[in-house]
DNA sequence: TGGGTCATGTAACCTGTTACATGATTAG
DNA sequence: CTAATCATGTAACAGGTTACATGACCCA
């Protein structure tokens, strides 16, 4: 359901038809969430039945004509009340999506959801490391080679949230930094 | 399309009842992948039309009967031929269950695979860095509250590459000292 | 003359999510 | 008596993917 909000945040920066949202996207989101051009349109069709954006239309005699989107007023408290909702965002995703739109609401909210972001990366490498892995519990086979795989994985488990604890550390740091 | 790839995998630890494999998902592959219920049974009732599994009812008497899943040949064959082929797995949660189960393939293909996980990555990252952030290039507003919070954006993009990167050099490097 | 940009979509399909349904046995 | 465990699912919905369609204009 976070397609529509990336929609949002974007044209929370100005009034832009699918056409460019699909291209803005693409150069933009695009690391982090793919988006199909189509579905794209569809999104832009039931958001404007939910009444978060107006469209209008721009006649045009040497190129096809396009349909503008803007926001309503709706669809700002829409974007803000989603930017400041943490769910506890799995994969990472939209978690980021949340963060790059962030600049839309104040620094201390953006504050908390970046160490509501650490906290829950620490619980999970508590669950990874601390209890023993999960894998080594339920043995499903004693077979060497086969826990080799069940480890790497669990690795990487443990360095992604390393990762995410580093990152959101400094983060919070440069967000501190500036007034 | 992969959970059916995670159920042929823990079947061919063995044969288990639909109840059991989503138990031995739930301990095992549920830290980078979250399977429902409802969702195991509908895919080995369609696994099982395609051939890659049959099934065979147990009886009990104190206990509501089950239905015993075991992997036919077919289904081996689909199993390793998924777990050798190398699609850019976006997000990686894919990707990780190739390597949980890669028990089932030869050492080098193993390493092969992430091999080529290390170059996408590598090549990720030289997008994020090398040529400049698209970010910068499409210029959407010049606002800094913005820029900041696309910026860390893309840093977590590069950490996440980083991480990615030296785990897969680690898992190499333990693939091959093992004989 | 062929391919790219502008600009819109539809239809079918696949996968995942949520909510609900049933009903016996067993342990606290 | 109540909650958990065993064991199976169905139905409806939401969201993402793939393939296809249209048509004019411009540049090499």
């Amino acid at each position: 359901m976070s397609l529509k909000h990336g929609l949002l945040g974007l044209l929370n920066y100005g009034t832009m038809t699918g056409y460019e949202l699909d291209k803005a996207f693409k150069v933009s989101l695009n690391f982090f969430w793919q988006a199909q051009t189509s579905q794209i349109y569809r999104e832009l069709k039931e958001m404007e039945k939910c009444g978060w954006l107006t469209s209008e239309i721009v006649y045009q005699t040497e190129k096809p004509n396009k349909k503008l989107y803007q926001l309503t007023e709706e669809g700002k408290t829409e974007l803000r009340s989603w930017l400041l909702q943490d769910s506890g965002d799995t994969p990472h995703s939209q978690f980021l999506m949340r963060i790059f739109f962030a600049g839309e609401i104040e620094k201390n909210s953006a504050i908390d959801v970046l160490k509501a972001f650490k906290a829950r990366n620490e619980s999970t490498l508590l669950q990874l490391k601390g209890t023993g892995r999960n894998i080594d519990k339920y043995q499903m086979a004693t077979d060497s080679n086969k826990t080799i795989y069940w480890n790497l994985a669990a690795d990487y488990g443990v360095a992604n949230a390393h990762m995410c604890i580093r990152w959101a550390e400094e983060a919070v740091k440069i967000l501190e930094s500036i007034l």
